[in-house]
DNA sequence: AGTCATTAGTTTAATACTAAACTTAAGTAG
DNA sequence: CTACTTAAGTTTAGTATTAAACTAATGACT
């Protein structure tokens, strides 16, 4: 073993091994989207609208940036989502000050007692091939790729 | 009113589980996807279009089928990107019988050999924050859901 | 007050990707 | 040969998403 390696020049064993992750990630990834926009379509949602319902709707006074971070995606990509969620009459944006907050109207809220519940179960499903460990173990794995990744 | 059914809170908290998991995968697959497309600029190429080269560059009497299996995307998104890539100057398109047959250009193997290893270092190094065996370990359980997925 | 930086959101132009309908070529069965 | 089916690829219309440039409001510093 090598510990003595610097952490950017990878063994080429690691490099294979980080090339098969990426690819299983990505695959897993198209995957479950896919699946999750088919299942959505019964309540004619897109996954992306899936998750703005859920963070507006589980948060008081949240700001279009602060949705953004929270989904990981530029504020252009949710001025973009939240104009069309608006005209579909989910969603009130209330301006004050430089600020718009965010809030469900009651077709949104309906819509949210519906379908969140469904949703979650549908897409925690797509895990089910592993038991609660593997699971704990899974996402311990995954935090620390974050972890690294949000310093670079 | 507590209903603490014990298969019942075991199946809640493994609801959980399986969102945080979804969250994590999300995240890490958008911020690598992205990183991924800053570094590509190097070379004019995106994400997409460097999966293409790698996959072409790499196999031989490639179908656009197959192709589009080997991504996991449509084949109607790998028609719209070998047309860009073909424009490009990358790749060839020699159809025989039903089948048109995938192969890189002059210019593309070129850009193959210069930009492949590069890039496949930087993906891979997404994942340095795991040593050798906790990516073994996280690929088991990446399959393990993978597995279970494509049965659904 | 005047200037400068920061912050929230919007716009724009581009790529990526999908589902579904379509076209065309083969292969098969009567 | 004609009709049906399947397979490869294309097209279309729509959503998602980004980066970068932009607008406008806020707040400091001098």
């Amino acid at each position: 073993m090598k510990e003595s390696s610097k952490e950017w020049s990878l063994s080429k064993q690691d490099e294979r091994l980080g090339l098969l992750l990426w690819f299983r990630i990505s695959r897993i990834y198209n995957q479950s989207i896919r699946q999750s926009n088919q299942h959505l379509k019964k309540w004619e949602l897109s996954a992306a609208q899936f998750d703005v319902l859920v963070q507006v709707g589980s948060h008081e006074r949240l700001s279009q940036q602060e949705l953004a971070d929270k989904l990981f995606v530029t504020k252009g990509n949710i001025t973009q989502l939240l104009s069309k969620m608006e005209q579909m009459g989910l969603i009130k944006r209330e301006q004050e000050w430089k600020t718009k907050y965010l809030s469900l109207t009651e077709k949104g809220r309906e819509l949210f007692q519906e379908v969140v519940p469904q949703q979650e179960q549908f897409q925690a499903a797509q895990f089910s091939g592993l038991d609660e460990e593997e699971k704990k173990q899974l996402l311990q794995l995954l935090r620390k790729i974050q972890h690294k990744q949000r310093k670079e």
